[in-house]
DNA sequence: TATGAATGAGCATTCATTCAT
DNA sequence: CATGAATGAATGCTCATTCAT
């Protein structure tokens, strides 16, 4: 997953000379990230990303094939980062109580320390919907690849209060909504930057709303679907 | 706000000359929200409104000052339509029974009629992040608005079922929690195009999570907050 | 001479329309000297001098015929204070005692009340050479004429001191450098604005440099020519 | 001041490459100089220069940072070239024998064989009198520099003639009139073309006044200063 | 691999000018 | 006469990309 979508030069080379170049395309979907997060595909120019990473444009097209290239690594890279934080978070479960609360961590780290991965993924499959190529379809992987796992998670959890079949359709539902859930605020905590609502309010929100939408499947009242 | 979508008579001047000049703004502008809803500010170009609209550049810069007025008129469009949409639904609002399905006919409005309007504002607001100027102000002030309107409304709906102070605060709580859903509904409907989920579903989830809300706060569970 | 070089429409029309139209026509004229004394003709453009004048582009267009015809117009306004200044200068002469102490009135009244006239004429001679058209023309004509006028002046003041013959050959000689040292002080007093040599001393050092020429022409020793 | 027209060696790196670029700026600049003393500035376009340099726009954009950066080369271009004329003057003064009598050759230099250097200078100084930027500030440092070179020249020429003191400010006063001489000589030759006073009769002119007006100042009939 | 230089298409914007009212 | 609107060519400049060294 990490090893993008194009490379072209790949060469063995010497060793040394090959860690600095992974060094620096590093660097460069790095900065990469950081200003397509921030001003879109379109917005980001070669040579703005040449100015902030102090790698010259030629040498960034001997790391990437062309621009779109350049697009379909960092989006593999805000994914990758992506599941790292679902990982994470998962590791520090066990802790938690109630299913709802999974991931705090992980909604910590996505809202506050890097949010920069969360925001490329949108802005660009906002942006780019009807340019020609991969990246919507990236992106939707991703996301398809993510709520597999939150149903797994969720149904595990579930294992007690109901019956394996019930439970799978509960977890599913529960994960659609933790979907619309985190994509609302984090939408809104983009927009706001926390003015209107802190991180932590809007955690607990979302919790808050798991908690009652659990509640009711188990219990049966399904509402629409 | 809706002062520079129509311009009615600020000269008494010839008419119908005016007239058709309004017209072309208006094309114009139409067009221009089309093309930056889909591909973002950046990635909209003068020559592309221009030839898919039939308006010389020149022209367009006849009726706008910048690049940059012209998104501002788009954005004042698209919260103007936006009200209008909350305008539609509050007149369907008497049929309807509870305060959580209030909007549907709004709901419907932005989702499936003029989608355009709500992405403008979606996608501008995450790609001019940086891009000083008063774009992302005048998205927060229309989202503020709309929020103040759903209070007043929520509230209304909600003065039987509690004393007034009490009403006022789960009122509050429930704006902000329709805010999330309708915000991460759309991103999800957006970039699915109704493939994991349709509209109907969406608009009827969102309904169920608005219903056991309210009556968890009702009954005094609050949540977190 | 005043009366320009184009002027496309000057019907008869009612009288109060037609004093009304020419203060306008005087209006532009006045701010395009300005503008264009300072940043050229090139460097002038239409929706500046609109600006400036308060004058629709439209309108300029309706008194001259195309920029080019407001240069021409510029030109010859500039022509007709130039001589103006002449004639009041002569006016003043009666009470000056030698030749060169000559048009002092004037040439305060080009270096510091109304240099524009001046530097319009230089600039635009300077500035269109290759621009095929009439300017240059113009403005030959401007310096023949006022250094025909020099002559005769100095022919008059010259009868007491030699015969005709020679003294005609003196005025000649006297007028081409008059000439050279205007020119000379005007420029270095546009580029220096006074700051190495105020208007007072440039004056000087010209009446100074025209008393030696003229006592070293009348004695015979005539340089090179 | 001779720095941003020849590049010698910046880095190591290829050699031959380099070479090639340096003498596409040169050929540029050149290009540059020739277009702006004919039409100024704002009369030289970008394409016009690539056109006559055939050198690609945006190929000139990688050699000066604007337009505006591109004038400022001219300018540094010119006023080098002056210079060069000056001491190529000085190279010949021996034979000359009256201080009046020096520059003969930068004269002809100036006038008649680059004349465009000289040009540029002062029609941009005049075009660009109230554009800010740097360019009326070169101008003068140019016309500052030149004036001092000549007051030493002067000063050592005079040395024999009169005391040190005296000498000081006799060469002051010829350096202002011999800058007032060339400047007025110079624009006079710019608009007339030759046609009513050959370059040959110019200089003659410049140096017999500068006799007369040496003479007067040893013998102390200083004038008005 | 990194670098200086080039390339051609495209960008936002302004130009001089015209026309109908 | 003045005005709002249009027009097409040009402007200064940046873009993504390539190439030779």
């Amino acid at each position: 997953m990490s090893s993008s979508t194009t490379q072209p030069n790949p060469k063995p080379s010497s060793g040394a000379r090959r860690e600095r170049g992974a060094k620096v395309r590093e660097r460069v979907l790095k900065v990469a990230t950081d200003l397509m997060a921030r001003r879109g595909y379109a917005g980001t120019t070669i040579s703005a990303i040449s100015k902030a990473s102090g790698v010259l444009p030629a040498s960034i097209y001997w790391h990437f094939e062309n621009k779109e290239g350049l697009l379909g690594a960092v989006i593999d890279r805000a994914a990758d980062a992506w599941f790292e934080a679902a990982a994470r978070a998962a590791d520090q479960e066990e802790t938690d109580s109630t299913p709802e609360q999974l991931n705090h961590a992980g909604f910590r780290y996505v809202f506050e320390e890097a949010p920069e991965f969360f925001r490329v993924l949108l802005l660009i499959s906002l942006e780019r919907r009807d340019a020609g190529g991969s990246t919507l379809e990236s992106v939707k992987r991703v996301r398809a690849r993510f709520r597999e796992r939150l149903v797994d998670r969720l149904e595990q959890r579930l294992a007690g209060s109901c019956d394996p079949e019930h439970g799978h359709h509960v977890a599913e539902r529960l994960a659609s909504l933790a979907l619309v859930l985190v994509d609302g605020s984090f939408v809104g905590h983009q927009i706001d930057a926390g003015e209107t609502m802190p991180v932590e309010e809007r955690y607990a929100q979302m919790s808050w709303i798991m908690g009652l939408a659990r509640a009711a499947l188990i219990a049966g009242e399904g509402g629409a679907a």
